[in-house]
RNA sequence: CAGGGUGUAGCUCAGUCGGAAGAGUGCCGGCCUUGGAAGCCGGAGGCCGCUGGUUCGAGCCCAGCCACCCUGACCA
């Protein structure tokens, strides 16, 4: 690729709607332009990362004995009704109708079309497992897309579902994908880590989600250093705490005025507590219409993740101010459980505690000296806040979770029966019976994974991409393009890169040194290779990894032959 | 969607009191240069987001709309 024929529109600084790294280098490199928000145009070297993410992709779930097909983007609402989620899905989904008025959907998943597909074409259980995949554009319409390629509107994933006779099977093939998702990974040369994940909408019953490790990730995790136990601090099991010794405080609770103070920190600050002896009351409705009351120590916060799986319901939402008013007596901020006429379920640490502070259910009072087992002796309790690091694992009982930041790039899922049951996907057995087929489906953001790979691998200067997802392995410099001689050379090695195979850029511009290095440092190839005047006297080549702070000369007869070994030594590791 | 913010040259941004649209950078041409974003000269480039209003006069004031960004719920 001859840079002065590409379209790749360098900035000099970066844009002014761009917040984090990726989305900032990928415009600042010209990978990409927005077009809408969460909608982006990929350009030349934008795409070229994409495919190479795409191709690790294709060529590993292949070895795994998936098959890849190509689902339609757009879907008819028919399928969807079927499975529930025309409904359910919300306004997430982006709906169009065709000219008869009929309704659509831009697919931001597949589970319903491959269950047709499936469901139509397979009949017997020798027909299984199978998995089909596909790399496709989605869509989601999302309420807020931001930094870029990492939450857009509109993005490329792998989608895989695997069907099978039985639940068996199906966890092996969950587990044969675990596997492969790791070696994708491990070959586009980031540092991630799979975690036991809460399953959310998409519904089923064992997750991993894979999360490139990064300051930046949008995802809290921790990870147990004594055992493998990793997980999103929304899932993550809390050792319980030894319980503190019980100590007969006051003889009943008292009652104090804080006017004006809701939040745990203004009421903190008022009484001169820490927010540790607080006990926050927080009241849910569940989707099957009930209120409930979540507690939680001051200081730390509910996963309504593990509330959901406590309830054993699908969702919860923080109750209406309405709805509180109704079960507390009192405006919201003043909600307490002593009194409370509805299910209450507490976390752990509050089990036992003594001393502590909790609302009045009236407004503008709170109760101090509060004695858990004496004031609230019927509480039903379980893990119900996010993991922090510090915590005990509850795993292994002895080591205490180190924190992670993380962008989820990947997601294995167990489906069981949700899809193939509502919409009838059986096949026959070895025993002449019809069953319902086992489902498991497996997600990749490719777009994702090249932002998240430059959130990983990038320094002041500019992207630093692993060779495997970089968009050429070489890119060569000509010092000075108007020199004949020299340029010349610069050709006739540009060819001979090219002859063997090697995926060069070559800044053929007639721009000055200065502005090719600050250019080649923003793009971020791997392999600089420059050539000056100097060099062409010395016979040698400069040759400087992105990320080496030196360079090292290598004679203009050796360089194409040495790097093409080296390169292609560090892709087949 | 709710709350907040911003829309002026390709990009980053100034624009005072309502009175002749600017800078840096980029782009084009020329000279001079050529190993980390050189210098000089010349030039092109503007629906000041859109629509309406107020005014002798609007980039600036008012109203509506649109787009984008930030904080929240969601997720590959």
């Amino acid at each position: 690729m001859r840079y002065s024929r590409l379209l790749i529109p360098t900035l000099k600084e970066d844009p002014s709607d761009a917040e984090v790294v990726s989305h900032k280098l990928m415009v600042r490199a010209g990978m990409i332009r927005q077009v809408a928000r969460g909608i982006y145009d990929l350009l030349p070297l934008g795409l070229r990362v994409v495919r190479k993410v795409e191709h690790i992709v294709r060529e590993e779930m292949d070895r795994a004995g998936a098959q890849e097909i190509l689902m339609p983007a757009v879907c008819p609402a028919g399928l969807w009704q079927e499975s529930g989620r025309w409904d359910q899905y919300g306004k997430e989904l982006l709906r169009i109708k065709d000219r008869a008025d009929r309704e659509f959907c831009f697919g931001p998943t597949h589970e319903e079309v491959v269950t047709d597909l499936v469901r139509r074409e397979v009949r017997s259980y020798r027909d299984l497992p199978i998995n089909l995949y596909q790399i496709q554009s989605k869509f989601r319409d999302e309420i807020r897309p931001r930094f870029g390629l990492m939450r857009g509107r509109e993005f490329i994933m792998k989608d895989a579902y695997s069907f099978h006779t039985d639940y068996e099977d199906c966890r092996r093939e969950y587990q044969h994908m675990f596997d492969t998702y790791t070696r994708i990974f491990e070959r586009c040369g980031l540092t991630f880590r799979p975690v036991e994940a809460a399953t959310g909408a998409i519904g089923g019953s064992m997750s991993h989600e894979f999360h490139v490790l990064a300051e930046s990730g949008e995802d809290a995790l921790v990870s147990c250093p004594s055992c493998r136990y990793a997980a999103n601090v929304e899932k993550a099991e809390i050792r319980k705490g030894e319980s503190p010794a019980v100590e007969s405080a006051v003889g009943a609770p008292q009652k104090v005025e804080t006017p004006g103070r809701r939040t745990i920190e203004e009421v903190s600050a008022f009484l001169k507590l820490g927010q540790e002896s607080f006990i926050k009351t927080l009241l849910f409705s569940t989707d099957s219409g009930d209120t409930i009351a979540a507690l939680v120590r001051g200081d730390h916060e509910l996963s309504e993740d593990k509330l959901v799986s406590v309830l054993g319901c699908q969702s919860v939402a923080m109750a209406e101010s309405a709805e509180v008013l109704k079960h507390t007596g009192a405006a919201a901020g003043y909600a307490g459980p002593i009194g409370l006429k509805i299910r209450i379920v507490a976390d752990h640490a509050l089990d036992g505690v003594t001393g502590a502070v909790v609302g009045a259910n009236e407004d503008d009072c709170h109760l101090v000296e509060v004695d858990q087992r004496r004031d609230m002796s019927s509480l039903e309790f379980a893990d119900l806040r996010t993991a922090a690091p510090g915590d005990g694992c509850a795993r292994c009982g002895e080591g205490a979770y180190d924190g992670h930041r993380g962008i989820e790039v990947g997601q294995v899922f167990y489906l069981g029966t949700k899809y193939s049951e509502a919409m009838g996907a059986n096949v026959l057995g070895e025993n002449g019976k019809q069953q319902v087929v086992e489902m498991g489906c497996y997600g990749i953001g490719v777009t994702r994974t090249a932002a998240a790979a430059i959130e990983q691998h990038h320094d002041e200067g500019g992207i630093v991409w692993p060779l495997a997802l970089a968009p050429a392995h070489v890119h060569l410099v000509n010092v000075k393009s108007k020199d004949e001689a020299l340029s010349a050379s610069c050709d006739e090695l540009y060819d001979a890169f090219l002859a063997a195979g090697v995926e060069i850029l070559y800044d053929d511009r007639n721009e000055r040194a200065g502005v090719k290095f600050k250019d080649a440092d923003l793009i971020g190839i791997p392999y600089r290779v420059t050539l000056g005047p100097k060099g062409v006297e010395k016979g040698v080549a400069e040759v400087k990894r992105r990320n080496a702070t030196d360079a090292e000369e290598i004679p203009l007869g050796d360089v194409v032959r040495v790097l093409a070994e080296r390169i292609n030594t560090e892709l087949s590791l």
